[in-house]
RNA sequence: GGGCCAAUAGCUCAGUUAGGUUGAGCGCUCGGCUGAUAACCGGGAGGUCCGCGGUUCAAAUCCGCGUUGGCCCA
């Protein structure tokens, strides 16, 4: 035997190398070599200086492969058995540190090809189509975003581990105005005309530049979550296979007549010069004119009173609107001389009249709304703007839905600017003038105002009007008003030409699609979809932009919008399509769909030449096509007619009228299906006081600083555990924090049984639960294993993920930990081999297993370096099928006598501490007295357990429990007038009494004195030296009286306590031998000690007790201690060799 | 301003589908255990079930009106 020692700085290491012959008892006899290696580590400045331990034994005795050889080696003192697969070549530390676990499970996963290993495994399996939603490439993974891939990591994963092949490809949101802007912002321009003179394929350029560097951030970010997706090949909608994809579904819309141009009011931002999503306009208070005009009727004397707080888009107005059910009144009122006749709803008068500082009024006459309509009046600014509305129809008065009756109870209408001015303009049929351009700027027909910026106008607008005579009031108002996300300019409506895809049209067939998708939770299907599909207008998909996929409209060269039809137009659906049909040579393959590019392609079809129309696509577009998008389709169609639609998809609510509806929207449209088969709708992470996090609140917290404080698994863990459907998360560190003590737990069950397999040389990864005896515990424990699998099961069924963790973390803290390994301590520290023995570790070994199995999709980390640890047999534990659930191994009857086993052990605890009996000194008795059957036999099934459990010696089970004591407790009001003086006499002698006694009569001044029912009540008690508790289902007494054969255990127990924490204060070795001193100040415990002498010295390892001035405390330890009350001084020392 | 959702112990959440004495975990506190030990177990305290009104023998639960917060839309 050689032995080598190597100083590695604050580590030390001493190889003890052997040989040790051993017989193989199928091959004869053979040599096997080994080497142990002990590895002393010094902890610098751990107080607890060296420690020993046991590492890397995976190298020892090759060859000797059965438990029995391996056993002889380990009895040869050189060398220790192989059992532990250590493929992470890693020790298991005291203490769960999810650090170090992650950091090796990276290292070994990559190593190890772990994610395609996983993907390979399943690839003959059942398809199953997921369908990424694609994030946004603006910004770095936040907490919400974090959340959003992890659930849908661990649903992939768990597909997987049920045996499916499943899509996971991840996807990217890359084009639109946010990018836009920033590059607007990192090159300092203002306005598209800087975009024109920079050049937009430069511009372009770095759209895709800034989109693809963030791209790259983001996959880091969701990697460094544990999430196993594709990140080789996301899809990306910047790639001319998915730009495809959105062209295709376009032209498949249009093939089904479900596309208009048409003028529409829209969300202009003038900076932008772009339409934005009504869901890209954020809302601040602004100051605006309040201004009240009048609109001088044109046949009759006076005029019309309507309120804006746009004056600019006075010029546009082409209506005044009423409601036809309200009442308005005539009102002639006087001012400074001057008389005005002012038309205005009867419930405004008196606040017009006052706005206007009239000093009198009377009103001459009230009008139904209906008597108005009709009416006409002159344009007041019919001077200043000669081309003002004057055609057929307008400057008239007509009834509209949206009028109420607050400000004048008349409304200004311009169809040019407002929506719903527009809406109603077009069924009147009116036509729509609006002389602003797209940079907000008026044009020639505004008259005097042309060239103005319209808010700029505003001012020179009031002035004319109070010139004309047409003001009636100027105030100012402070109210919410929308400007662009983006830039942060006020947005304007304008009436401008728009693609539209008219969703409008097939709206039953939007409600029917919606109803072929099961959505987590229901409600939210059916209430906030629902309404939002019910009250959706077409969607406008148009975007005079540049970093967007191009719409491929081809409209006949220098034609306006008026004079074409949907049949004048070319929409091309496919690259090759357009290759085909391009006046230039254009090469399929190589082409970019994105603007210039596809700008300069013409088509001519026989005289006509058609040029692209130059919009973009609104970017919402872009996304609703990923599901198709995400299969290369149309250029690939074999994996769309494997897949298509997908099986799940998994977003937050804010994707309601987001993804969820731009997905059924275009589905409907293009195929006339929905392109997702269910929903997982989650919440929003907000901060710990329900708040949405935000850089002005100063609330943020990343997924980055969560990781650094607890790990990524407790992060994923605590994600998760929260419910998935709807509810918004408040974060919590506290709760983080919980969540890793909590699997801390499970680290604890996992180690706690890995020193003495590995000193049995059993190997978990082999476990047999035929090998070995199971006790009722074992049974037990495999039992709910049973259950949780199938509640686990049951909860995955409806992507309730929260339920299925929830279920498993409260089975190892509540039954695995709490109960079940407390139960099988003892079991694991027999010496010798035992049938009891293996079958504890077969148990536990078959719960791990199944545990670790069922925790992977949510703690991938962890899972795999437990499971590496217990068997380590497939490459990764993300590979293997998830654990169904054994009817063999179920026996719910023994789960509800556990059941009842736990609560009487509760109760019988609360007994002990009441009667001052702590569990380490047995008790004489217990008895329950069970309020039903089910209860008592349950009790009598596991009456070995619970003695072992309370520690007790017996255990009576009775449906009535005979000892209790009935005392007597005297009703003074009773008492009191019965015996006036001799009454406080009468209630001494009776308090506290048996009932006997005080029914035989008591004894007052020498005299018997009977006492009525009434006199007295009476309470039940235990006897002398028994407590009791009650437990849902009875009550449980427990006899705490002393016997002498209790003193000599319980001292005996709390001596060797006293002992082994001192051995444990030395940071001896488990086996090492020791020497101890005992001095017991009474003379009767010192007996007991004496009596049990054997015991302690065999519990404590003591090779011999000695005297305490014999201990050297240079290398043991003397301390002074107390037993109940009692002086004992123990001192304990290694025993040298 | 409108639609949808939420509010229960100091904190995080069950319980609301079908009205019948509000529960758990964490934290706090007192105790126990001690070859899982920087772990673990038990007892206890702790509640205006957001507020007001209604239906009902009975409401955390059903209805109405509010408050606060979230998402979406104006």
């Amino acid at each position: 035997m050689a032995v080598a020692r190597e100083s590695l700085g604050d580590r030390e290491e001493v190889l003890l190398v052997g040989a040790a012959a051993v017989e193989d008892e199928q091959a004869g006899v053979g040599v096997a070599f080994g080497v142990a290696v002990d590895v002393f580590e010094r902890n610098v400045g751990h107080t607890r200086g060296w420690r020993a331990r046991r590492l890397n034994v995976s190298l020892v005795a090759r060859g000797a492969s059965t438990p029995a050889r391996q056993r002889d080696c380990r009895t040869t003192g050189l060398i220790s058995a192989p059992t532990l697969r250590r493929r992470m070549d890693e020790e298991v530390p005291d203490q769960y540190d999810p650090q170090a676990v992650e950091d090796t499970v990276s290292a070994y996963w990559d190593d190890h090809d772990a994610y395609e290993r996983t993907k390979e495994a399943h690839a003959d399996d059942p398809p199953f189509f997921f369908v990424d939603g694609p994030p946004y490439t603006s910004g770095q993974m936040h907490l919400g975003t974090a959340w959003n891939k992890t659930l849908k990591d661990s649903v992939i994963r768990r597909k997987r581990m049920e045996g499916h092949q499943v899509t996971d490809r991840p996807g990217y949101d890359m084009h639109g105005l946010p990018i836009e802007t920033k590059v607007e912002q990192e090159l300092g321009f203002d306005s598209k005309q800087e975009i024109e003179e920079y050049g937009m394929e430069k511009f372009i350029e770095e759209c895709k530049r800034f989109a693809v560097e963030n791209r790259e951030n983001m996959d880091e970010d969701f990697q460094s979550i544990g999430v196993w997706m594709d990140w080789e090949d996301p899809y990306q909608t910047i790639s001319p296979e998915y730009m495809e994809a959105a062209w295709w579904a376009f032209s498949e819309a249009h093939g089904n007549g479900l596309v208009e141009q048409g003028k529409r009011s829209i969300t202009q931002c003038p900076r932008c010069e772009t339409a934005i999503a009504k869901n890209e306009v954020e809302y601040h208070q602004v100051e605006d004119p309040s201004i009240y005009v009048q609109f001088p009727l044109a046949d009759r004397e006076g005029s019309l009173v309507a309120w804006t707080t746009t004056p600019w888009t006075v010029p546009a107005n082409t209506f005044v609107a009423v409601d036809e059910a309200a009442t308005y009144a005539k009102v002639r009122a006087r001012k400074g001389g001057e008389e005005d006749v002012l038309y205005v709803a009867t419930d405004c008068v008196e606040s017009v009249l006052e706005k206007g500082r009239y000093e009198e009024y009377e009103i001459e006459e009230e009008l139904s709304g209906e008597e108005l309509i009709g009416w006409q009046y002159d344009h007041p600014l019919a001077e200043e703007v000669p081309d003002h509305p004057a055609f057929d129809g307008a400057g008239e008065v007509y009834h509209a839905d949206y009028v109420e009756t607050d400000r004048t109870g008349l409304v200004h209408s311009a169809p040019g600017h407002g929506q719903e001015d527009f809406e109603r303009g077009e069924e009147l049929g009116l036509e729509i003038f609006c002389p602003v351009g797209s940079d907000g700027v008026y044009d020639e027909r505004a008259g005097e105002y042309a060239g103005q910026f319209v808010r700029d106008a505003n001012d020179d607008i009031i002035d004319d009007l109070r010139e004309n005579g047409y003001l009636l009031a100027h105030e100012s108002y402070t109210h919410d008003y929308g400007q662009c996300w983006r830039c942060d300019t006020d947005i304007i409506f304008l009436a401008t030409e728009q693609w539209f895809i008219t969703v409008t049209d097939v709206k039953e067939d939007l409600l029917e699609n919606m109803e072929e998708s099961e959505w987590h939770p229901p409600e939210a299907r059916d209430n906030r979809f629902r309404n939002f599909i019910e009250d959706s207008p077409d969607w406008n998909v148009s975007r005079q932009r540049y970093w967007g996929i191009p719409i491929p409209i081809w409209t006949p060269e220098d034609s306006t919008a008026e004079e074409t039809t949907e049949d004048d137009w070319i929409v091309v659906g496919t690259r090759e399509e357009l290759a085909e049909r391009a006046d230039q040579d254009v090469d399929a393959g190589e082409l970019d769909l994105h603007r210039p590019t596809v700008d300069d392609l013409t088509i001519t079809e026989g005289e006509t030449t058609y040029t692209r129309v130059p919009d973009v696509f609104d970017v919402w577009l872009d996304s609703s096509v990923a599901s198709w998008g995400t299969l290369d389709y149309p250029g690939e169609t074999e994996a769309h007619d494997e897949f298509w639609p997908a099986d799940v998809i998994v977003e937050a609510h804010d994707q309601t009228r987001g993804w969820f509806w731009s997905q059924l929207g275009m589905g409907t449209a293009a195929v006339d299906q929905i392109p997702y088969d269910e929903v997982v709708m989650h919440g929003f992470a907000l901060d710990s006081d329900g708040r949405k996090m935000s850089k002005s609140l100063g609330n943020i917290v990343t997924p980055h600083e969560a990781i650094e404080e607890v790990g990524r698994d407790p992060l994923r863990a605590y994600l998760l555990s929260h419910d998935q459907h709807g509810a918004d998360l408040r974060f919590e560190w506290e709760g983080l924090r919980e969540m890793q003590s909590t699997l801390n737990i499970l680290w604890n069950v996992f180690r706690f049984p890995l020193p003495y397999m590995e000193l049995d040389g059993y190997d978990p990864g082999e476990a047999d639960l035929t090998d070995g005896e199971l006790s009722v515990v074992d049974e037990w424990v495999l039992s709910r294993l049973q259950t949780v699998k199938q509640e686990t099961e049951d909860a995955w069924d409806e992507y309730a993920v929260h339920d299925a963790l929830n279920v498993l973390l409260d089975f190892v803290t509540e039954d695995v930990s709490r109960f079940y390994v407390k139960a099988i301590r003892e079991r694991m520290w027999e010496e010798s081999d035992s049938a009891s023995k293996r079958g504890a570790y077969a148990t536990l070994a078959t719960v791990m297993d199944e545990v670790v199995r069922l925790l992977a999709p949510y703690t991938p980390y962890l899972a795999d370096r437990m499971y590496q640890t217990l068997d380590g047999e497939a490459d990764t534990v993300h590979m293997l099928e998830a654990p169904t659930p054994d009817d063999d191994l179920h026996d719910p009857e023994l789960e509800r006598n556990m059941a009842v086993l736990r609560e009487v052990e509760e109760a019988a605890a609360n007994a002990r501490q009441q009667g001052g009996r702590k569990l380490r000194w047995p008790v004489q008795e217990v008895v329950i007295e069970a309020d039903d059957e089910a209860v008592a036999d349950a009790m009598r099934d596991l009456e070995a357990l619970f003695l072992e459990r309370v520690n007790a010696q017996s255990l009576t089970v009775t449906d009535d429990y005979e000892e209790l004591v009935e005392i007597a407790d005297p009703q003074m009001s009773v008492i009191g007038p019965e015996f006036g003086g001799d009454a406080q006499d009468v209630m001494a002698a009776v308090r506290g009494e048996p009932r006997e006694a005080v029914e035989a009569g008591v004894e007052v001044d020498g005299e018997t004195v009977e006492l009525t029912d009434e006199m007295v009540a009476y309470e039940t008690e235990p006897p002398e030296h028994v407590s009791g508790a009650e437990f849902e289902g009875g009550s449980v007494y427990v006899n705490t009286e002393l016997t002498e054969e209790i003193e000599r255990e319980g001292y005996a127990r709390d001596l060797i306590r006293r002992v082994q924490e001192t051995r444990k204060r030395l940071e001896l070795d488990v086996e090492e031998e020791i020497r101890v001193a005992v001095e017991i100040d009474d003379e009767r415990v010192a007996g007991f000690f004496d009596d049990r002498r054997d015991l302690v010295a065999d519990e404590v390892r003591a090779a011999e007790f000695v005297d305490v001035e014999e201990i050297d405390e240079e290398h043991g330890l003397v301390e002074e201690w107390e037993i109940e009350g009692v002086a004992v001084t123990i001192g304990v020392e290694p025993v040298d060799d």
